[in-house]
DNA sequence: CTTTGACTTTATAACTAAAAAAGTCAGAAA
DNA sequence: TTTCTGACTTTTTTAGTTATAAAGTCAAAG
């Protein structure tokens, strides 16, 4: 029962710094807050988690899988890689939309982070086999031709994130006017329509 | 005569300039050191430029031209659409690694400095329209195919811009390794070849 | 018209002190 | 033994200070 608890208490508080964060924002919540919050003492913390950073990437973990699960959802009930690349593109605006309170960007420019860049890697590698997927089994159903399915989806997943900067008035920052967000959509669109043509012989 | 005398000393200036800015840096040099490389008084250069920033968009003007021209006349003398973006991406390597000290992204960064912004929009556009002239040689010549040659050349260009951020691991600094920079003149490439391929049927 | 030395103003960098937030720990509670 | 906390220390931010360097001005000279 020990682990049980322990595990649950240590979702409680993820869940209430997601809340925070996702309202402020990462930065702008203290760690009295998150215990405030959950009517306990900031020690309390301290002993689930070792420091704030731990605790940031455990709730950008937790957003991360969400993530990626509906991506796996979707990606899995498209029969097209055509419908799939677009539904990824929608899923990915409304989770940037909804995440971008969670200093993302500033937590991977942060070299002193530990472990970050190692997560972050995890991420885009993830992401880009999602894609991968996708299209092998566009190659498959003959929707597809290319002879390297990995290395077309790195090259459009960083294709993907450098429009989101490039086309950014801020260029790397976490926030972003809605206006620039629905820009840079339709030109992601493009882009994947781009892709997909050039990826039939 | 005046007219003639006053531009040749704005261009020696300009000259002067520029070998500092690409040797050290933009913000490092001082204007008493262009002026004592000139053998001139640091007041005889606010004669000639209102004010530091105005002789540095001087100079990235002048860079900025010799690249264009450079750019215009091998997009001109290559028959094939594939060979004119090889090239261009080839001048825009040669060039990004010349002149990446004279601090282009952080001048775009800033906001204070007067025009900066249209002048970066004038020169992003001039990019774009030798690209668009490029895809509308190729569907004259039956190489490609697409109703908006300009709306894919602005994507075009946005995605290489976009790389070679997202693949940089200092993001939107203008400092840039020679490793890094041939990791993405590579992916550069690769997209190219996917545009080309997706502006056939 | 062009140039300059001497000048003023503005930005930068290096300290500082005060405040706020992060992080620790001995011991209490369950 | 595991979980929790009040009281504590340490670290980071912030705001304010100064000194220095660089930007920028101007009356007067060539």
């Amino acid at each position: 029962m020990q682990t049980e608890t322990r595990d649950e208490m240590r979702e409680r508080i993820i869940e209430a710094a997601l809340k925070r964060f996702t309202h402020y924002s990462a930065s702008k919540t203290t760690m009295n807050e998150i215990a405030d919050d959950l009517h306990c003492s900031k020690a309390s913390l301290y002993y689930y988690f070792p420091d704030k950073n731990a605790l940031h990437l455990s709730v950008l973990e937790k957003a991360g899988e969400a993530y990626f699960v509906e991506l796996e959802t979707a990606a899995a009930g498209k029969s097209s890689a055509y419908e799939a690349l677009m539904e990824m593109i929608s899923i990915r605006h409304a989770f940037g939309k909804r995440f971008c309170r969670l200093e993302l960007f500033k937590v991977l420019r942060d070299k002193q982070i530990l472990n970050s860049a190692d997560i972050f890697k995890y991420a885009r590698e993830r992401e880009t086999q999602i894609v991968a997927n996708i299209i092998r089994k566009g190659v498959e159903n003959g929707e597809l031709i290319t002879a390297e399915p990995e290395k077309v989806a790195t090259l459009y997943i960083q294709s993907m994130i450098g429009l989101r900067f490039s086309m950014s008035h801020n260029g790397m920052s976490d926030d972003i006017s809605d206006e620039e967000f629905e820009t840079v959509r339709g030109w992601q669109t493009m882009l994947a329509d781009i892709f997909i043509k050039g990826l039939k012989k």
